[in-house]
DNA sequence: ATAAGGGACATAACAACGTTATGTATAGGC
DNA sequence: GCCTATACATAACGTTGTTATGTCCCTTAT
């Protein structure tokens, strides 16, 4: 094998471990959960599937690393949405940014939260359960950046008895549940699930935890008249 | 093909079509999703693997099977809520009722919404994608009462230019995405997530429809405290 | 410099899964 | 009474995750 150690690898031929972890996210996004196989994956990065035992233990704990990787990406995401001076707009800005991560991963988003399980798989244990409890510390940083958003909004605002962290888990509900039934696409491939549905959920949601509701709704407007166009989104595994 | 009625059937011997049926929805809610597997519904049943693919086809279309049924006693539940003549005291009843039935059968919901996936198996095909979209029919069913329900609220409230089906899809988004969040384990085991989040979440969206703000805050009092009390809720799994 | 040791990997086998092929027995129509 | 079709059991097939085994090559100690 031509992997020497001091020499400069191409680039291309990094850690094992980080391709293979490339390779199946790949794959998931691609093919949905179904194909995060392991003999397809060490097909795709061009071994045996040895590999996924080595380097990871087992697809379970493979899986799981994905969905570590999964919220680490979203945190990053999260952390790049511009601040502003206005909290509502930055928070309805941050739900957009949540949203549009979301719909542009599906695959991975529904494995994050433990919503595709991969594949009940024998081995008689429990592999797979691993739900988002296992991966969450990194999910806990992307919601720390709502609560920070949430906050800013509710001492900003008229008087609120709300806590600001459970107030942040009753939007983070609201956008999570819109994200994943518009993944599965409830609402149509019209793609005007933002302006029609989210937009006025986040308002709704801004003004319940003391945001003035005229101007809740004029950042909602201005918002939605800053976004590109009602684009289709095509899911990895492309049904109907 | 009636049941006959002469014959030597113990009557738990109904259609076998219906046992496999209802034992599979059991072996779900027992063993998660991984239960679901043809071996072992046929020995649940005392018969061979072959009679899944006699009465339904294959693994798949009798996943598709439980969610159609999973959906039919999801609108029933629906039905059964007592109406009043408050219906913001109504709509959150409905919201209450919903987040209920979800914790008393969580494996069901998580199928139902083609949110996890019973494994990726074999055969090649597109088996398993069966998403909800298949099973539609009858969950609109239940979607119809929600639009009914926050239909009354927004004739009886103040001015609204919400269109009822979309203000309905956004409490949709809410209550689902809050009920799967629950499932998961997000909001720990404490059992007073309903008081906490849900019912303020679900005040805040009726405020948002033209609700009165007190008169909401009043009715969700009233449920909170009419309430029998915050059980533990025991997944089917039994994680940690 | 050389030999021992260990990690990474390929190959192959194993158990379990969904599915299919094959055979059999029973119920209903002529 | 015979014929056909349906329901079912049994067994085999292909694919899955996993494990056992062996073989390199690199590292390290002597």
């Amino acid at each position: 094998m031509m992997a020497r150690v001091s020499s400069r690898k191409p680039a291309s031929e990094a850690d094992p471990r980080d391709r293979l972890l490339e390779a199946a996210i790949r794959l998931l996004a691609a093919g949905g959960p179904e194909a995060l196989q392991a003999r397809r994956l060490a097909a795709e990065v061009g071994m045996s599937t040895m590999a996924v035992y080595t380097h990871f233990g087992g697809m379970g704990q493979l899986i799981t690393e994905i969905m570590r990787e999964g919220f680490i990406r979203f945190g990053r995401r999260m952390e790049e949405v511009p601040r502003g001076d206005d909290p509502v707009a930055d928070l309805l800005a941050l739900g957009l940014a949540y949203r549009d991560h979301a719909l542009d991963n599906p695959q991975l988003y529904r494995l994050m939260f433990g919503v595709t399980s991969p594949g009940g798989r024998q081995g008689g244990k429990d592999l797979v359960v691993s739900t988002v409890a296992n991966a969450l510390p990194e999910g806990q940083a992307a919601f720390a950046q709502l609560v920070a958003a949430v906050t800013r909004v509710i001492e900003a605002g008229g008087p609120c008895e709300e806590e600001p962290a459970s107030a942040a888990a009753q939007i983070w509900s609201a956008v999570h549940g819109y994200v994943l039934l518009e993944i599965a696409g409830f609402f149509g491939d019209d793609g005007d699930g933002v302006e029609r549905l989210l937009l006025p959920l986040g308002t709704k949601l801004a003004v319940g935890i003391g945001a003035a509701p005229e101007h809740a709704a004029r950042c909602a407007h201005l918002i939605a008249a800053g976004r590109p166009k009602p684009e289709r989104v095509t899911d990895g595994r492309a049904r109907h």
